[in-house]
DNA sequence: CCATGACCCTGTAAGC
DNA sequence: TGCTTACAGGGTCATG
């Protein structure tokens, strides 16, 4: 399920019950996702509080106060689903009722919410593209998984000047240009497709040609991105995609789906007005883009 | 440097 | 109804 968008959705369903709450138990169901589960991994978070629960690029980052960040990737498939009480909790011994127990359900954190409730966050993930690691905060920075990173599409480093310097030389098609992570981090097939039929740029075009020789922006740069951060916002605000019945922390769904323009539209009519054009797919770099030949130029 | 394809794994939908 | 195939939001790796 996961761009940028429904993992921050993501986070903002989580940060109300983890922030502050302290890990009573950690519950793995199996010995690996994608990695093996560091051997330490439930030692060293049992016990212990969480102090944030943030986000870079895809990846979610909860602090845990002896100064260890877990990081969370959801993958193509993975989810979270929070089990709360909606009763105020009693002093003593209140818990939560047992759960139950869903196909692919393979971590399980028991919560005592800062407010004192308990709480279950259940970590599903059918095809086991996500992981979990712990790595010192100290180490954050260098990591492999950090250290190329590029920057957030949303905030101010994303402008015409940056992409125009960092495509300055790239023949690559701008579709693949876009999808690098290191370039910028956290956009995937969806809203890079979006992003550029928005922009009217083709994504088969030299990624170099939105480079000025002079170095500074160009008018596509700018505009490029203008529509980058404007999407991904949108979709923020949407709640992210429900693609393939993926649904929110709570449950809810998110709707940005039925705004995507060119996503999963083949063959249908471009929504641009005054445009005849009909939505094409291509593959690029093993992944399908779906685009308007006709005002993508 | 760049493009392509295989791979990790499971579920779903389409086609026969 | 069953079987087979293609495909899916991500990311890494090997190959040419």
């Amino acid at each position: 399920m996961p761009e940028l968008p429904e993992v921050e959705t993501v986070r903002r369903g989580l940060e109300p019950h983890m922030d502050g709450a302290k890990l009573e138990r950690v519950e793995l169901r199996r010995a690996d996702l994608r990695f093996p589960f560091g051997e330490n991994f439930i030692t060293s978070l049992e016990g212990q509080t969480i102090t944030s629960v943030g986000r870079r690029a895809k990846y979610l980052q909860l602090d845990i106060d002896n100064n260890l960040v877990l990081i969370m990737h959801l993958g193509m498939s993975g989810s979270f689903r929070v089990e709360a009480s909606s009763v105020a909790a009693q002093p003593g011994n209140f818990t939560l009722p047992k759960g139950v127990h869903e196909k692919h359900d393979h971590v399980i954190f028991h919560l005592r919410e800062a407010s004192g409730q308990p709480c279950r966050v259940i970590y599903n993930d059918p095809r086991r593209f996500g992981y979990m690691a712990l790595i010192a905060r100290s180490n954050l920075e260098d990591h492999k998984w950090f250290k190329d990173m590029g920057i957030e599409p949303i905030g101010n480093a994303l402008d015409g000047a940056y992409l125009a310097t960092k495509f300055q030389n790239k023949k690559a098609p701008l579709k693949s240009a876009l999808l690098d992570q290191k370039m910028i981090a956290g956009l995937g097939n969806i809203y890079v497709c979006e992003a550029l039929w928005r922009a009217g740029l083709a994504p088969t075009r030299q990624a170099k040609t939105l480079a000025q020789k002079s170095g500074k922006p160009t008018a596509m740069a700018d505009r490029l991105s203008v529509h980058i951060r404007d999407v991904i916002n949108e979709a923020i605000e949407a709640g992210g995609s429900s693609l393939k019945d993926h649904r929110q922390t709570d449950g809810s769904l998110g709707y940005f789906q039925h705004r995507f323009a060119v996503y999963d539209r083949e063959g249908e009519d471009c929504l641009k007005s005054d445009c005849k054009g009909e939505i094409s797919r291509m593959v690029q770099s093993g992944r399908s883009t779906f685009y308007c030949g006709a005002c993508q130029k």
